[in-house]
RNA sequence: CGCGGGGUAGAGCAGUGGCAGCUCGUCGGGCUCAUAACCCGGAGGUCGCAGGUUCGAAUCCUGCCCCCGCAACCA
């Protein structure tokens, strides 16, 4: 039993929740209930990243000031809590003072390292879109959208000695000191490194960016992103008075991101984490997109699929599992509604769903709700149990939860496939010791099966459980894990479907 | 010289060296506790194409073909 910190990225708060982070989301919940599960003194951080140019400009648009816009963001984000059944324990918001004064103190850090100094920035500039474009944009020198000269700029502004932490990045990444997960990424990002790491822009003139954070004793400049944002992971931690949060939790144990700002994580977050003698995350988790209809989802292309309208329509457990479930957890995946039914008329109702409704149904027919006696202990079982249990924790060490849903789904396979060759009904009538000894067995299967699920389906484990009369409270891994968890005499109660069917 | 992902049964997808697997669909059988659910069996694949490495390749290497991301909204 350790302790067990992990963090999403902070989505930018410009527009509505997307189903990409909601995915993100549910596997950190997946973690941090897991490690709640096995005994781990777990804290789960997420938060939203709420300043910037476009934030400024979106509520301009919308005839707000940045707060309200950002406020209104914050909230839709903060709804997914109810909506997705999220445990975390904290949401940081970068413009929340905690923060402020937290990434103030980080860059006073790097500051005091030598790590930050005075430089020219060159860039382009377009006024026919009002905005800043990279050199990548311009086709000739020209604006594709404008077809005008774009102007280049050069402007002052801190930048940070990424370059001097090059070589130390490599190293802590390739010993797995500093572990990315999966293996491809962690080569992706090798390769990145291995090219050197070069210095980058760290501030911006307020002129041109005036929705941030004041640098510290520079009121022209402000903060640009990265010292702004990826210092959530310790200020939301009280890293601002050293807390007793930030001395019990970090460093954090997973970073869990989008593979689009993997070389932010890896590259800029380290590199000032050793610049300001901060310890080191253990572990960055990189999960993949989600296409809709085998595209990337777009506002023009209308087939963005709103995590809202799904649990609307589905359920809360339905969407968690196929995110779980049926994306590759560290790959892109797709969504369809059409896929979504047929895991949940598979997987749900006919496989989990139903085999709970006839465990439970029989031992109320049979034993009037009461758990029976076994006759003969079960050797088979206990290891077949134990293997489970292994086989789940595995995976889940793994980062690959996809396989650990499979291990239950066998696990149900197993249950319904027993039923069939013991044939209790027959039992009923041919064999009554046999039968309390086959009920028990499944019963107890249940239980295992009840527990496994809380990190994938909180209501559904706990409804599982409750009909078993157990819960997730004051209970031990150990005890959890054991075969005989069920005793003779307790009250078994039926439920209702869990998952009905859904017709076509 | 772009970078990256992918092409595996009718559909959708797993599977990074050792008898090719899952869900749905389909065909046949069984069971009746259960949500027309459950169980068993079958049909269906030259694992994009061509070479190579290997005792052995969907899996590693080379070349080629095709598809999808890398501008914006956006994770």
């Amino acid at each position: 039993m350790g302790k067990f910190y992990v963090t999403t990225a902070i989505p930018y708060a410009n527009s509505a929740p997307h189903i990409g982070f909601a995915m993100e989301a549910v596997q950190a919940d997946f973690l941090a209930r897991y490690h709640r599960l096995i005994g781990d003194d777990t804290y789960f951080l997420t938060g939203t990243d709420e300043h910037g140019i476009k934030i400024a400009e979106t509520a301009q648009k919308l005839g707000q000031l940045p707060q309200e816009h950002v406020d209104n963001i914050a909230d839709l984000n903060m709804q997914l809590k109810d909506l997705l059944n999220l445990s975390y324990d904290d949401f940081i918001r970068t413009t929340s003072d905690r923060h402020k004064i937290g990434s103030k103190k980080l860059w006073e850090k790097l500051v005091e390292a030598g790590d930050i100094y005075k430089g020219n920035y060159e860039g382009y500039y377009c006024s026919g879109c009002e905005a800043y474009v990279t050199e990548k944009e311009l086709v000739d020198g020209m604006c594709p959208i404008h077809k005008t000269k774009a102007q280049k700029f050069s402007e002052e502004n801190y930048f940070f000695k990424l370059s001097k932490y090059s070589d130390k990045i490599q190293q802590l990444i390739e010993s797995d000191a500093l572990k990315i997960i999966p293996l491809s990424r962690k080569k992706e990002f090798l390769n990145v490194v291995k090219g050197g790491l070069t210095d980058i822009s760290f501030s911006r003139p307020k002129a041109a960016l005036k929705w941030g954070i004041e640098v510290p004793n520079d009121p022209d400049q402000v903060m640009y992103v990265w010292c702004d944002a990826l210092s959530n992971y310790i200020t939301a931690l009280d890293f601002a008075n050293n807390g007793e949060l930030f001395k019990k939790y970090w460093p954090a144990d997973v970073h869990l991101i989008g593979k689009d700002i993997l070389r932010f994580h890896a590259g800029i977050w380290i590199g000032m984490l050793l610049s300001a003698g901060i310890s080191l995350p253990k572990s960055i988790y990189v999960h993949g997109f989600i296409t809709s209809g085998g595209m990337k989802m777009s506002k023009s292309l209308g087939n963005v699929i709103s995590p809202n309208d799904v649990v609307t329509k589905y359920g809360t457990d339905a969407m968690r599992y196929y995110l779980l479930r049926e994306i590759v957890t560290t790959d892109d995946g797709d969504f369809t509604y059409d896929r979504f039914e047929d895991l949940y008329n598979s997987e749900l109702a006919n496989n989990l769903g139903n085999l709970v409704n006839r465990v439970l149904s029989m031992t109320v027919r049979y034993f009037d709700g009461v758990c029976p006696a076994f006759a003969v202990d079960s050797i088979d079982m206990s290891d077949r149990i134990d293997l489970f249990w292994q086989e789940y924790a595995k995976a889940v060490e793994d980062f690959d939860l996809r396989q650990a849903a499979e291990v239950i789904v066998a696990l149900t396979d197993f249950a319904n496939k027993y039923i069939e060759d013991e044939k209790p009904w027959a039992l009923a009538k041919e064999n009554p010791s046999k039968l309390g000894n086959v009920m028990y067995d499944l019963l107890e299967i249940l239980r295992h099966i009840g527990y496994a699920l809380s990190p994938f389906m909180p209501e559904t484990s706990s409804k599982i459980l409750l009909a078993l009369g157990k819960s997730m409270e004051g209970v031990s891994f150990e005890n959890i894990k054991k075969w005989h968890g069920m005793k003779e005499g307790d009250s078994i109660n039926k439920c209702d479907q869990l998952f009905p069917r859904l017709e076509s």
